[in-house]
DNA sequence: TTGAAAGCGCTAACAT
DNA sequence: ATGTTAGCGCTTTCAA
């Protein structure tokens, strides 16, 4: 109950020993006879007591924390929308944290960033950083020694983040090379690869009248789905595939789906950028009595939770974001103590999930 | 660039004055000079000096930090499945919180601590605490001073992590009225209120053969719902609701309501306790040719963002999470700062959200 | 209003 | 193998 106040000078004296000896059996360095490590553990178990961190931290340089960004370029405003809590200035609802969390994929990438984290007693803190204003708290935290690193995942094409980090020389890693290109150390998925084993998957189906909604084109993900995309068909000998932009959200996906049939209403399969818009996609199609997969095929991407819940379930491109997140995290580690200094790439192979709307 | 290594000393000498003078400028203490204030602040700037936060942490005895805990009771096996990244010993896949973030009421839990925290400069650690050694993780890592207090989020009932937390004397507030009753802060729904809500809508629709789809009913939430529910419709002379339990997910909803329909066919309307749940319901209508409001009118709960992507958009009472995550976050805060002391609890009203399952 | 100085609790270099 | 001791960078009395 005694809360903190208990100090290494607390247990030492306990045990009969010196605080040094305490600090080593706590820190597990060799070099302690085994007789007295046993009597500093019962010492320290007796007494309840918990090192301080602030104190460790102060004098090892490290915090053993690491900062999760999620990042986006635009929305310069700043300001916190909705209502507050009764106090001034306090938002409550931040519009883009808010969609950003209604998102599966920062699920994912929390649950992988945690499995890696846990083991080692860390824990990540939640940064959110969609204004200039709040990349500063970003840079700011880290420079303050509140964490030794920061893992990146941006929203947008353009997010200054990464290079600011680069800058301040602050450890970052981020998901998702950046641009414009930094010197820093990313996960990725082999996107283009992707789009190969969507186009290829539904040509084995017989389908031969294909489009696809793509996702943003100013983002490395959505171009280079499109490329391996098209590349296949092209090698296959379609030379023209009608494309619709989308925005990787439900809605943009039916929008562009109906921008696709104006043009092109004897479709039989489309390759959807992700599976949020394949969502969108699918219920258009119901709504106008098209049958999914019987008169046109749907492939998806990310093999997000959402895969599932759609109908039919979505045979869609699985990208490994629990791992690619954990190798994320663990890029970061190892920057931080030192045992890695170059920028490091580490691409992650796409995998084809069928499922019943092909 | 040159990282840290950067001192109160430092920024002392460059602005002429002592140690002390630059600790008040930054604390922003009164009794400073005008002049030599703004001195101080030019000097601050010039050097790019950021606060080491172990140093003050040390002496403040505060982090200005703190833990959001998902909790939860089952699942003691504390192993982690899945694959791994390729190092023994780090589980990638935490089923736990993979099946935690999946739902979009998390989301909205930490949206609302991050609209109160971030204009701060406060942000939080993310925990998972789902067996006995995570939540031990969880109450060290407040012991060590790594944070002030935490916010605790209990996905079952009969969670241990409140009172432990109390035990140790540590600060927590909770969302939701902790089963068994703890000495400690809570924000809370007025679920009875809710189920009511419901049961008024379903009446005023001129729906009569009526019945519940229920949360776990061990679950304040879920036996809260369901009483106010039945004690309206009680009032309007309907002796007998007929219920199905379920666990808050889309599948057991579906489950729940196949079992409804089985006893009583002829069913014009159910309260379904949660948004997911409600979304298995008018799924699983719909497999069976059911129209959903035209023959069966549903009314969901929590206007989560799946209330909007369920066809048809739900009817649905709404939870203000947001609201009472920003709530949590400053009750603790306040509790930390010793501007409260004892137990609060913080009512919230539902509010019912009319869209078209109705 | 400002400065000098005493720690906060810990680790690590050095001495033994 | 263990103990002694010098800080880590900051806040905060206490004097001036």
């Amino acid at each position: 109950m005694q809360r903190q106040s208990l100090t290494l000078e607390d247990v030492a004296r306990e045990a009969g020993v010196s605080r040094a000896t305490v600090s080593r059996v706590i820190n597990g360095v060799r070099n302690v006879d085994p007789a007295i490590r046993d009597v500093v553990r019962a010492a320290i178990e007796r007494t309840g007591y918990a090192p301080n961190r602030a104190a460790r931290s102060l004098v090892t340089r490290r915090t053993e924390t690491i900062a999760l960004v999620i990042s986006g370029a635009g929305e310069e405003d700043g300001s916190d929308g909705g209502s507050d809590d009764g106090r001034p200035g306090d938002g409550v609802r931040n519009a883009f944290a808010a969609r950003v969390f209604a998102d599966p994929f920062f699920g994912r990438v929390i649950s992988g960033v945690v499995g890696f984290l846990r083991p080692r007693s860390m824990h990540p803190v939640l940064m959110v950083a969609e204004s200039a204003a709040a990349r500063k708290q970003v840079t700011e935290f880290l420079r303050q020694g509140s964490a030794d690193g920061a893992l990146v995942v941006s929203t947008h094409a353009g997010d200054p983040l990464p290079a600011q980090l680069v800058a301040e020389g602050l450890p970052a890693v981020c998901f998702a090379r950046p641009t414009p290109p930094v010197p820093v150390s990313y996960v990725d998925l082999a996107h283009r690869e992707g789009g190969r084993l969507a186009a290829e998957h539904l040509l084995a189906r017989g389908r031969r009248r294909l489009a696809t909604v793509t996702g943003p084109l100013d983002l490395p993900a959505g171009q280079e789905r499109l490329a391996g995309f098209r590349e296949a068909l092209e090698r296959a000998g379609t030379a023209y595939v009608p494309i619709a932009e989308g925005a990787f959200t439900r809605e943009s996906g039916a929008a562009a789906m109906a921008e696709l049939l104006a043009g092109h209403p004897d479709l039989d399969g489309v390759f959807v950028a992700n599976d949020l818009m394949a969502q969108g996609v699918c219920e258009l199609l119901r709504e106008r009595g098209g049958q999914v997969p019987q008169e046109v095929a749907v492939v998806g991407f990310d093999d997000s939770s959402v895969a599932l819940t759609c109908r039919p379930p979505l045979t869609t491109v699985r990208q490994p974001v629990e791992e690619m997140a954990a190798a994320m995290a663990r890029l970061l580690h190892e920057h931080v103590r030192g045992e890695r200094t170059e920028p490091t790439s580490l691409i992650f192979e796409p995998e084809l999930v069928v499922r019943d709307s092909t």
